[in-house]
DNA sequence: GTAGTATTTAGTTAAATACTTAAATAAATT
DNA sequence: AATTTATTTAAGTATTTAACTAAATACTAC
């Protein structure tokens, strides 16, 4: 879980999955929603790739990103766990 | 919640917050937990307070550290998004 | 008020991060 | 096969971050 805290760290990482929310996305697409160079753009995929937050495809000499949803449950029982806390204070 | 999010990135700074799962805690009991000077830990508890992830009151000569569960209900419904997305998608 | 304990603030440093430009790879088009 | 389009990799730089030590603040107890 620590590369999706860390990729989740960043308001540009963040926008991009606000951005594939609603669909699919090419590497361009996703670029174009910022003012940030392409490789710049690449790199924070990269990062969230490897965080398991987005998964890629190659469709011809495209790269279609989209959301994984499995770390965002995860994060959700993560952060359940500090509002239910048994009952350790009260 | 960009702060929060920063916030979490941090190792420990997310073992501070287990920490104080089980019960409320002194800045120098936190800090007993760490291989780490006891300034080092009192910024993370800074970064923390702004964050709101945590609250602080001070005790005589302590400051007692307690989590605040709000920041953590809204990570919730945030990554719920994630998951629901309505049905951009399918 | 001096001494001791708890915590934070200030200043420094090393490592990590987020960007840039330039070059490399890969597929599509002529 | 040469050119264009899409994307990534590599290399460099500026900023941020996480740690440290030393000094300051605040409370407690003598």
């Amino acid at each position: 879980m620590n590369n999706a805290f860390k990729a989740l760290s960043d308001p540009t990482r963040r926008k991009i999955l606000d951005l594939l929310k609603n669909r699919d996305l090419t590497a361009g697409e996703i670029s174009d929603h910022f003012n940030m160079t392409k490789p710049s753009i690449s790199q924070h995929l990269k990062l969230l790739k490897n965080a398991d937050l987005v998964q890629d495809e190659k469709k011809g000499q495209f790269v279609v990103y989209s959301l994984n949803t499995t770390v965002f449950q995860e994060l959700i029982s993560w952060a359940l766990d500090f509002i239910d806390k048994g009952d350790g204070q009260k």
